[in-house]
DNA sequence: CTGAAAGCGCTAACAC
DNA sequence: GTGTTAGCGCTTTCAG
């Protein structure tokens, strides 16, 4: 989208010309300064509404470098955790006056990287959920704040949020096995090829509490309702045995529900499910999610601030130093 | 988040200076441009990265203006409309090479009047949802092209997209009609103290389908899932005899399909209940909603190609020549 | 292949 | 009160 196709811009000289003044005495009356007389600034304010003028951001912002804006990138705007995360950081980055451009990757690493390659001409610092490594995003982001969210940073001038769960779900394995459950199945994400961070935490929690976790109650999910859906189906037609699952997020536990729903299973009496997220749509859902939940929204808000001090010089904090802890929010399912 | 407390940017001069050659050769090494030797490119590249020098977007954009930067205003992105609306229109300024500003004026005027402030400065042009009345909108957005959505224009300059639900509201009604329910009630929105259009849609289908409306039986509700519930609660405690309910929008529908449930009430065969949008999470919950259904992501889209068509000069529409309608999606809830 | 000059549109200083 | 002079940092001519 270009503006070169426009006749060509009025500039503020074109408004000086026509009103007969000078160049300067327009900026003035435009910025509403005190020095000038009220006949002129109507004059000059007269003219600038004839010609349909409007001043130019870019040489404004290069005259008085006094704005901050983020560019915000997430992998999809549609996934709930993600709005929760879009909306904290937004209301954070109103309280500071900070301006953020919004970039959907459509979890896509092509897209990911087309929007690298055009954000770091557009912003002044990055904050968000990237999957490609850090070699790349300095490539692109050359000396631009980065902050990386729910993944550690290794480059020294990028940051980084850390999500910590491990005690979260600690607590959710804990309080299923308090609960009679000993056959706990986990349906992960399906998106690489590693198990998840929150697998290791469920399999080191499922030790902790002295029950064994077989392999094959270990399932891959899609990211999506359908997927947790799926990956139910799945488990059950191999595992019908048991009892309870814990899910890579909420998302695909509500699928889980749905499913369970439809094969005839009550929760959380035939069937316990627990969770990751804590998102506001596990409470709209029947039964209610348990889940070990993240403060999204203030998440949101962590990443914006710490962006903030990147750009105002502060030195970026170590890997790990930044920290936000999942916690077990029991409902109905569980 | 003023950057002026920094020592001072690091420009191209410097750059040209350490690496012993004119800024334009700086220039062309970092644009990639042909006509430069291998060697002091690379030169180029090493004084621009030990300086920690990026170049300033302002002074870029000033000489080259070729990016659009478009304004995306909505009134709450924790709303999942909103959200469908905003991710609808994220991917369409991608597909045009356009940056997208959001920001959420939290469904407050002073939040909005607070936007509208810094807006003008910030973006190119702007679309959204505005409750402010369309001089206010002029004065803070003086010659930048206004895309209004879901509500007409009428200042010649602005844009607007209408929403038409009118044809899928009166397939509900009649709907409902034909299912045997003479007793329909509304809930409608209470943010403003008229009555919304799609209060009389619903008033004018049900009188052609010769059905009576109560006056009783339309009652406001707050923009949530309580208030939906809450509304229904105090519809069926004065008019128990009501046997379906259609509702302002999705979110306040899922608030009256979880209130029936704690009543006791069957969805459809009790209660049926009808929403407004079509979102998505209206397939998420039990029963799966019912709904007037708009295209949210493609409204979005469309919002976003208006805007371009008002940036690259079109002649703007007149009121009511872009419309999206609204069509009935049946599924489990009437 | 590289440099010098000119200017993008605006505002902060300083004159008058 | 208003105009003049200098840039803000960058890229685009156009010479060499």
């Amino acid at each position: 989208m270009s503006s070169s196709t426009e006749p060509r811009r009025v500039t503020i000289h074109d408004v000086a010309r026509i009103a007969g003044v000078s160049r300067q005495t327009v900026s003035r009356a435009l910025n509403d300064k005190a020095e000038i007389d009220g006949s002129t600034k109507q004059r000059v304010l007269d003219a600038a509404k004839a010609l349909g003028y409007r001043p130019s951001r870019f040489a404004r912002g290069l005259v008085r470098q006094d704005t901050t804006t983020i560019g915000l990138v997430i992998p999809d705007l549609m996934n709930p955790f993600f709005t929760e995360v879009a909306s904290g950081a937004l209301e954070a980055a109103r309280a500071r006056g900070a301006h953020v451009v919004v970039y959907d990757t459509a979890d896509d690493p092509e897209t990911e990287l087309a929007t690298l390659r055009v954000i770091g001409s557009q912003v002044d610092a990055v904050v968000g959920y990237f999957s490609l490594p850090e070699a790349e995003l300095d490539r692109y982001l050359p000396g631009i704040p980065v902050v990386l969210v729910g993944r550690d940073h290794r480059t020294p001038r990028f940051a980084s949020i850390r999500i910590d769960g491990e005690d979260g779900v600690r607590d959710a394995v804990a309080h299923l096995v308090r609960a009679g459950h000993r056959r706990i199945g986990m349906l992960d994400h399906n998106n690489r090829p590693e198990p998840s961070i929150r697998q290791t935490w469920f399999r080191r929690a499922a030790a902790e509490c002295g029950v064994a976790v077989h392999p094959g109650w270990i399932v891959g999910a899609a990211q999506s309702v359908d997927g947790g859906g799926e990956a139910l189906s799945d488990l059950l037609a191999a595992h019908p045995d048991v009892t309870a699952v814990f899910t890579f997020n909420d998302v695909i536990a509500i699928g889980a529900l749905r499913e369970a729903r439809r094969f005839g299973l009550r929760v959380p009496g035939d069937l316990a499910v627990i969770g990751f997220d804590g998102l506001r749509l596990g409470t709209l859902v029947e039964p209610a999610l348990s889940s070990v939940a993240i403060d999204t929204r203030a998440l949101g808000a962590l990443a914006i601030e710490q962006v903030g001090a990147l750009v105002t010089g502060s030195a970026p904090p170590e890997p790990g130093e930044i920290v936000v802890r999942a916690v077990l929010h029991l409902r109905e399912s569980a």
